[in-house]
DNA sequence: TGTTGTTCCGTTTTT
DNA sequence: CGGAACAACA
């Protein structure tokens, strides 16, 4: 079973000092390459520059050079000759995917200084499996009874639409509670991401919620009935749609014959759906790569399995080329020492061990503070500290569990007027306000799309659930095309603002006129007569008004309405204008709303808006957006027990398991300077009317007393014997020290 | 019918 | 502490 793992010359057969070695002339992009990333990128790729790639795996540790190696190969490719239209790039987020292309363009602009026309070679398809699953659905949309116009609801559209069914079908009215909106929303998804049974998905992951077995699969059923019937797509869909598409023999073929490369980054985060597709693309294996560290598998939660890697060899006949990458070239050894001795403590996992030539004399340090004030000040100061020191604010970041650790933090860096920005957590579109204009043009893009309907009439005053339930009932029910809108029965004291409304809505759906015309539901013969509106057409086109010019139209109604519905509605009209600036870079609506569902900006920061880009400013991060990214200096905040591992993932061992890898890709992000932070006592908002509790909470159980020696220990602030305490105290001892050397004035 | 108030529950990570 | 579910009021 063990399939063949090549192991290439590791550190003492490889000797690859700086002087030895004539470089060979700098046109030659492999130059810079060792040799386990050269055989990684030569692959399948002869001497004579034919290509003949059987499927290969890339077992990359961190900081190994891996995004480099994946676009030389790409590079490698085009040089070759591979068309780069017919190379399909999947990465795990939007940002890496920019990232390679740039990469690509780098080394083909350097190695083809002699042919210009491989400078110019743009990769077509990169993105993540969930953007380019939309692009290709909507493209071969006609093939599979599908409406190219179909919109996409994010997780919380998704759970609405979820929760608007569960109360159809009388689910939320048992005598038993049964499982929430989200609950449900997550057992579906797992179903379908790993594609199990229910059965079995209840067993392993939702025991509590086995009971409800028949109601659920009824609410399954409704759920994607109720999908249809919108012409709507979740998450789940753009990767099932695209296994189901390419699971048909013939437009399996046809699919996967568009590209003669399929290269997949981060493979260990893939789950078993995504597997599929890509076994159905290339069944043979040939032209397919993947990349991946199952030391760094962190997305379980979402239906990610290491076995895609694991099994990835076997599934083919002959078994897929292994190639390891374990030369490290980001951090020190001593920082490499300490992460390697964390996942070494890992219950399974592929053998593999890290090196570096770049030697240090500095452990990383391991930090106990008083609590997370102590926390904060200790990370503020060091960081002012490194940046004295010549470290940009940029090159630091500071690493945890969950967005709220950071609160203390962002509180004492707006307080002593730090930029930082911050990544994951709350989302800018998870706002509500940002919700309500997406809603809004929602609707007008796709009217049968309830959800956003719903949302989007409730907006108005002395209109609630009842009566947008009613309209959205006379909307989609209605014989084929005819209602108006401005028609609709609504109460009387909301009347002029539905009137309003109704020509501002029949407007952005590209019908000027509002009194006369009507409006026709998606799949009526208003949109079924239309040709397939291409992608990259003028969105909005439909009709009227050109893009942006409707989304400008549709923000000016709305925020008159913010003061109404918002308090703070001053901090929030901020937040609009910068979906303004977003909407502004988008060639159409349907681009801007797939492209923003999709890939919402990941960063949000204390100041209004981003700062600007040539601003230095700190990184704070969840550790699972901090994925494969790299600074010099990294703190991590509250290493305890509780947090890390976090206390709501340790029902089972697979789950401690992945809050060790965890605090390992937490700690291989550092380059330089490692800190962990260990709050003696930390502050929980905690349950049932106890109020606020502190908590003492022992460091972290993945970094036990025996591993203790890779890390150099200290306390913060220094123990200053007789000047602990209370402030005041301190204050009184300073005093006192002033008035006895006073008296020798 | 729609809005507002009250109580109770759950509480991570993200495409 | 925020959201959801339910009860009371306009």
């Amino acid at each position: 079973m063990s399939p063949p793992i090549e192991t290439l010359p590791g550190p003492n057969s490889e000797p690859r000092s700086k002087t030895s070695s004539p470089r060979p002339p700098a046109a030659d992009p492999l130059a810079a390459l060792d040799p386990a990333q050269r055989a990684a990128v030569g692959h399948g790729i002869g001497a004579d520059g034919r290509i003949d790639a059987g499927p290969l795996l890339v077992i990359a540790g961190a900081g190994s050079g891996k995004t480099g190696t994946l676009a030389h190969r790409v590079a490698r490719l085009a040089a070759a000759g591979a068309d780069p239209a017919r190379i399909l790039l999947l990465t795990f987020s939007r940002r890496a995917a920019d990232e390679m292309g740039r990469r690509v363009r780098r080394i083909l602009a350097q190695a083809a200084a002699d042919r210009p026309g491989l400078a110019r070679a743009e990769l077509q398809w990169a993105g993540t499996f969930h953007a380019i699953g939309a692009r290709l659905l909507r493209d071969h949309a006609g093939r599979i009874g599908l409406d190219p116009g179909f919109s996409i609801h994010d997780r919380e559209d998704s759970a609405d639409l979820m929760n608007l069914v569960r109360h159809e079908l009388g689910l939320s009215a048992t005598k038993q509670r049964f499982p929430q909106k989200g609950t449900c929303l997550a057992i579906y998804s797992a179903v379908v991401n790993t594609r199990a049974a229910l059965a079995e998905v209840l067993q392993a992951s939702f025991p509590w919620c086995a009971q409800w077995e028949d109601e659920l699969k009824r609410l399954f059923r409704a759920y994607v009935e109720a999908k249809q019937a919108q012409q709507v797509l979740d998450y789940d869909d753009l990767l099932l749609y695209w296994a189901q598409m390419v699971g048909e023999a013939e437009l399996g073929a046809e699919i996967g014959g568009l590209f003669d490369h399929v290269l997949v980054d981060e493979y260990q985060d893939t789950n078993a759906l995504q597997a599929a597709i890509l076994l159905a693309m290339k069944p043979d294996g040939r032209g397919l790569t993947v990349v991946g560290d199952d030391a760094q598998s962190i997305y379980a939660f979402r239906g990610a399995t290491v076995r895609n890697i694991l099994d990835f060899p076997a599934a083919f006949e002959p078994p897929a080329r292994v190639v390891t990458l374990e030369r490290n070239y980001r951090s020190t050894q001593p920082i490499l020492d300490a992460a390697n001795a964390v996942i070494a403590l890992a219950a399974e996992r592929f053998a593999k061990n890290l090196w570096s030539e770049r030697a240090s004399a500095q452990r990383p340090r391991l930090v106990t503070v008083k609590d997370e004030a102590a926390q904060a000040d200790f990370v503020v100061d060091s960081v002012l500290a490194r940046r004295e020191e010549g470290l940009k604010l940029k090159q630091q970041a500071v690493l945890f569990r969950a967005s709220a650790h950071s609160a203390r933090l962002e509180l004492e860096l707006t307080r002593r007027n730090i930029p930082f920005v911050k990544y994951g957590g709350l989302r800018f579109l998870e706002a509500a306000h940002v919700k309500d204009v997406l809603a809004l043009l929602r609707w007008a893009e796709n009217p049968r799309d309830r959800i956003a309907g719903f949302r989007a009439i409730q907006l108005l005053a002395g209109i609630g659930p009842r009566t947008a339930g009613r309209v959205l009932d006379n909307v989609c029910s209605a014989p084929p095309g005819c209602v108006l809108l401005a028609e609709q029965p609504v109460p009387e004291a909301a009347r002029p603002g539905w009137l309003e409304f109704a020509t501002l809505v029949d407007r952005l759906s590209g019908r000027e006129e509002a009194s006369t015309a009507a409006f026709a539901p998606g799949g009526a013969p208003a949109r079924t007569t239309a040709p397939v509106r291409a992608e990259g057409l003028a969105g909005g086109a439909r009709g009227g008004l050109p893009w942006p010019t409707d989304f400008e139209l549709a923000c000016r109604w709305y925020e008159a309405q913010m003061p109404r519905l918002y308090d703070d509605f001053q901090v929030r009209v901020l937040d609009i204008q910068q979906l303004a600036r977003i909407a502004a870079t988008s060639p159409s609506r349907q681009r801007f709303l797939t492209e923003l569902t999709l890939d919402p900006p990941s960063a949000t920061s204390a100041e209004a808006g981003m700062p600007l880009l040539d601003e230095d400013y700190l990184i704070l991060s969840t550790i699972h957006s901090a994925k494969g990214q790299e600074w010099n200096a990294v703190s991590v905040l509250n290493v305890v027990d509780g947090c890390i591992p976090s206390d709501v993932a340790t029902r089972d061992s697979a789950e401690i398991e992945e809050e060790r890898r965890l605090l390992y890709v937490a700690m291989t992000r550092a380059k330089d300077a490692l800190d962990l932070i260990v709050p003696q006592r930390f502050h929980v908002t905690q349950q049932t009317g106890l109020g606020d509790r502190h908590v003492y909470a022992g460091r972290s159980r993945f970094i036990p007393n025996r591993l203790l020696g890779h890390f150099e220990q200290m306390s913060w602030p220094l123990p200053a014997p007789e000047l602990q305490g209370s402030p005041a105290s301190r204050q009184a001892a300073i005093d006192l020290a002033a008035k006895m050397r006073d008296m020798w004035r």
